[in-house]
DNA sequence: ATGGCCTAGGATCTAGGA
């Protein structure tokens, strides 16, 4: 089974790409973020025309996921809330950054965590908030499905290895030590992350700022990160980063990231 | 040092992204 995850920074700009991304990389499971679409303009035709099914859960100009399946995904839940509660989780789930779904006994979670704009910010505030919550949604879903796929667009390299120039972006917004130290503690619900199962060296990211000539010059971030439960990890195969779509004409800025197991 | 680019919405600019 493949799972790929991909932040298309709008879908009806990216259909296209997406379409033909998924002709050349048949994967079960295609887990989107940032499609900016209200679910009635999502282009659902067009994957259905590839035997993909959608299940959507946008918003109108922002955020916004989708999962795109050979088969139908089983037991989907949009949001934090049908999980963990209205009374925990507030409003993060007015933002639309979370679908879930089970596949093929895999219980797969895509997720568009929020930027945080800048160190410090009320939006930096909301992102830790955010993380904090996703934690209780993870543990949660954990209990009842062992074999546990998290993927999307986190917004946060982990690691100094994981940025192109670390010492210049210690306190940068995405690598700050609060974000870092709230994602790792994420993990320790029990997850590990896929990439790193195969590859150790840096230089290996999923996003590249569309200025500067960031991508022409290497100059990324890996981003985008499948954490796979301890039972998924041990099935895990192969985890890739595919760049080449960012050579493509009007590119995402992001590119998909692949685990099979 | 700064900004550099892209998208949606609704308009010739703003907000947001990362």
């Amino acid at each position: 089974m493949k799972v790929a995850t991909w932040n298309v920074n709008s879908i009806r700009s990216r259909l296209d790409h997406a379409t033909q991304w998924l002709q050349n990389n048949p994967v079960d499971v295609l887990c989107l973020q940032e499609t900016k679409v209200v679910d009635a303009d999502f282009p659902t035709e067009a994957f259905a025309a590839l035997g993909y099914q959608t299940c959507v859960y946008g918003q109108k100009s922002y955020n916004g996921v989708a999962l795109v399946s050979r088969q139908p995904m089983e037991a989907v839940q949009c949001g934090f809330t049908p999980v963990l509660g209205k009374e925990r989780v507030g409003d993060l789930d007015d933002q639309r950054r979370v679908i879930a779904g089970l596949y093929d006994g895999v219980y797969v979670v895509n997720l568009y965590v929020p930027n945080g704009s800048s160190v410090g910010s009320d939006k930096y505030a909301y992102k830790l908030a955010w993380l904090a919550c996703l934690q209780d949604y993870l543990a949660a879903l954990l209990a009842n499905y062992p074999l546990l796929n998290v993927c999307g667009d986190f917004n946060i390299a982990l690691e100094d290895r994981d940025i192109y120039n670390p010492e210049a972006k210690a306190n940068h917004i995405m690598a700050s030590p609060l974000e870092r130290e709230a994602l790792k503690a994420v993990l320790t619900v029990g997850l590990a992350d896929g990439f790193r199962k195969f590859t150790d060296e840096g230089g290996h990211f999923s996003w590249w700022d569309y200025r500067a000539g960031s991508f022409r010059r290497n100059l990324g971030w890996r981003i985008d990160h499948h954490y796979l439960s301890t039972a998924l990890y041990d099935l895990a195969t192969t985890c890739t980063i595919d760049i080449e779509p960012r050579r493509w004409e009007k590119p995402s800025d992001h590119v998909p990231v692949i685990v099979e197991y």
